[in-house]
DNA sequence: GTTAAATATGCATATATACGCATATATTGT
DNA sequence: ACAATATATGCGTATATATGCATATTTAAC
């Protein structure tokens, strides 16, 4: 079974109320990715696992910003966290995230020519 | 050249100015997807064309709310619009943004088991 | 134990936006 | 011209959330 017939699978014969669940949901994940300062945050962590710090640095915001927005990426799943000492690091938790924004990424950076 | 190394190059080398816009623009575009209502009439459309009226009946919110949303989707350049005597049809503008909304979905179904 | 460094969080505020309600606009049929 | 239907929009309100500032919490070093 090939990946287009995975995800008919998924969606197909679910009840209205799984629906709306899922749709919940889906927002949510979607909300998560709909602020610039957390699109950066990505960006800067697509490439290695950061510490907060370095996120700091890399994105240029204030440093409760950074750490309420890597919070907001841990608890969609998106970020993972390890702590070691003081310092905590996040990293990419699914790869498909960082795909599916670079996908996006990639149109709108044509869109802009 | 494959689609991975086609991103690659979209989003390379781009100046820090330019992949600020980048990230405002994607947020945008996440943001419109952030919203239940506006899934529930992504999956009403992605079906097929339907008219204002097909939508509200499909979704079950109001006349006001569904037509600011499917303008909404038209601005994001997500969902094309027909006029049609008085009716205005809307459809999917890119099978691209359905099938990540899809994957995503499937995602979240999985983890709902 | 005290101090310093890294990270998280409480609070106030400003901004965005979803929704309901009423009304405006546009098109068709009589 | 008028009435009916489909769609869009102005306005007020409630809710969510991003941010700055200050402070709390955690851990390491001394």
């Amino acid at each position: 079974m090939n990946n287009k017939a995975k995800v008919s699978k998924a969606t197909k014969n679910l009840s209205p109320k799984v629906m709306e669940q899922v749709f919940l949901r889906v927002a949510e994940y979607f909300s998560v990715l709909s602020e610039p300062s957390r699109l950066r945050i990505m960006y800067a962590v697509c490439s290695g696992e950061k510490s907060v710090s370095e996120v700091i640095e890399l994105c240029g915001s204030s440093q409760a910003n950074v750490s309420r927005h890597l919070n907001a990426l841990h608890k969609a799943g998106i970020l993972l966290r390890r702590k070691e000492g003081t310092a905590v690091f996040y990293s990419i938790a699914d790869n498909a995230t960082v795909e599916m924004c670079q996908t996006v990424c990639a149109k709108i950076a044509e869109s802009l020519h």
